[in-house]
DNA sequence: GCTTAACCGAGACGGTACGTCTAGTCTTTTA
DNA sequence: TAAAAGACTAGACGTACCGTCTCGGTTAAGC
């Protein structure tokens, strides 16, 4: 994996223009051929690389896949870092216009098939998902977390809510339905969502 | 498919004695040496089978996997047909009751990877995906309604409840944490989700 | 290799057009790229088949190579079999005759390095030498005795001469200085061998 | 090739110790791993030394052969040189002497290996076959040369004899024999080959 | 009951991709 | 500035499967 190459002093030998080539590869052929023809012959070949070049610095398919995804979002600096959700005040408007872009960016077919991939990855890799834990979803979902905790302050949300359970209650759903193709991915199942998640299912007197 | 093989007359000429050694080998390769491992060339062998017979009957690798899963599930009868979800009368209670069953389905060893390849393919086949949907997520789903609309019927649930977001509220958070292996599964967790999705985020006043 | 598919029931299932197409492939480009340069993937591709067609048939490049020796010197009837060297009467004119048709077959382009390539096979391979002992090199030999056989009965050779010895000596220089490229093979060196071989080293009175 | 580096001022900043390192880890590798599997970066990795220092001062992997073999053979005087064959009076003893020694030599494992590879190098490399006449073939031939003209001048070999001929007349057959591993090498085949090539074929009335 | 066509196990076939190894070149660091 | 170290592009190695295609053998259907 990329990770602990970023030292400061940076003694490796490693071919920086090479590692763009090969993730910019990886990430327009998924889209372009699909999970199940995605080759790391391919991506060899596409990005003018030897395989040994993968081989060397990437343990597995998913691991490309990976950090491709990782040079995709927001270049170097960490996804979701000083990022925030919108915070009008307005929790269930906020959540609605961050849900619906989700679901657009969800039905975006240039990022369908990669992100698929990358779940698929996860799913049948443990040391992905730490990994996927750690550097993209733990940011993520800190970002929204934020956003929850500022509604909970303002006593939007109700006290003892766990801020974990509480966005996976947001986004599970959403995620399950693209995920399972359960559904079709509208802005007005974002909507019923949020307000579903935000009032619960049992009647408010 | 299988599926339609089912008339009355039954003029096929298949051999189920086949058919039956392939799903069952599918199902226990894929335990064994897991979703990546998992080749037709090494169903066939293992059923002592010809490859041909595979591909005489199934069009692809997770169309096996699909009726693999139909004929462990419950056997020959439909799944959720005429099966229906525990009511006492206590919506609560029921659905823990049932949310720490599938939490403990989901971390059996038996049906992990079997699950998590299936899932793999219904989200890379469309069209496995609306085979998955009329035949196994379908009348599931349709039980897990019923269940929901006799609690709606006794005033436990919001009148204008819609039970299809209702379901994924109440399972999709539970499925993706598996997916994505995004957190433990435990009862407690099985318990907070109920919970939260009945009460929702917001506060009772 | 191929020797013993010939029975008569012929039961193997081997493609005979492919079996042609390879061993053709492989003569044609050992001798348009060489020896060192000659690959599996190269035969392989030039003969439009799949390189485990190659590795089903044959263990090495070796035998392949051979096969194609097989192939090309005779088509199917064995080597030296029912063939004859030239018998006059005149051992000496013979003798020189046969060696100056070696002297040109070893100068022609066409078999030059294929013939190397064979040699460097055998000299690194027991079992190929063996098989070459068996298939090529002895049919030949025995050729050859034949003809000095005749001599001897004629009363033109020593009574006591070893003609397993007495072959070596007129072949063998000619072999070793075509391998190492010790001198160049011209006709009159095909005739000195010869009568330097009838005749010895020492003074004849 | 090292060849021309042994000038007297000796200018060049070649490390002499990486160069006897190759030279002696090539000798070795060949012998425990064999022709095939030979490779510049297995010599360089034994040798400790960057595979670049081999492809600056050698142009094959033939070459760096044939200079192990020099340094092998009598360290760093010519071969051949001062030296000579032994000469007793009775020609026929003294070849049979050198010609037992040299099936004793091609007979060793130490060695078979080692010259079997050169001689593969020698057939497919005409540079390195010019070199090795030069260097190595030479002056052994040579050495061969005044030995049988002392014969020739006390009358026991014939007066118009061409040397170069008698000498592989007298090697050829046993070198052709252990290069196709036509036969076994043994003192009563050298013996034979002396006999029959001073003697000839024909019968000494 | 006899044919005949589909199904079956088996496995060869032309291919693609795997993950490893080596070739030969190039660059960086050390002495 | 030679040498060690080793990354780089390139491509062959031998293996595993893909999906298609025969090949005989064996059923079961329909004449």
């Amino acid at each position: 994996m990329t990770t602990q190459r970023r030292s400061s002093s940076n003694t490796s030998r490693r071919n920086e223009a090479s590692r763009r080539a090969i993730l910019t590869a990886a990430f327009e052929l998924i889209q372009e051929v699909g999970y199940a023809k995605l080759s790391i012959e391919g991506i060899a070949a596409r990005a003018g690389v030897g395989k040994q070049t993968i081989y060397r610095w990437w343990p597995s398919k998913g691991a490309v896949l990976f950090d491709a995804f990782l040079l995709m979002l927001g270049g170097e600096q960490p996804p979701g870092g000083e990022a925030a959700l919108p915070d009008t005040g307005d929790l269930e408007a906020d959540l609605k216009t961050v849900l619906r872009a989700t679901v657009e960016e969800l039905n975006d077919p240039r990022y369908d098939e990669p992100m698929r991939a990358l779940n698929t990855e996860i799913t049948h890799d443990p040391a992905l998902a730490a990994l996927y834990a750690e550097r993209l979803d733990g940011p993520m979902r800190e970002m929204k977390k934020r956003r929850l905790r500022s509604a909970q302050r303002a006593g939007q949300l109700a006290e003892d809510l766990d801020l974990d359970v509480a966005v996976e209650m947001v986004w599970g759903p959403l995620l399950n339905r693209w995920l399972q193709r359960s559904g079709a991915l509208t802005p007005e199942y974002a909507d019923s969502i949020v307000e579903t998640a935000l009032n619960g299912l049992r009647p408010r007197h």
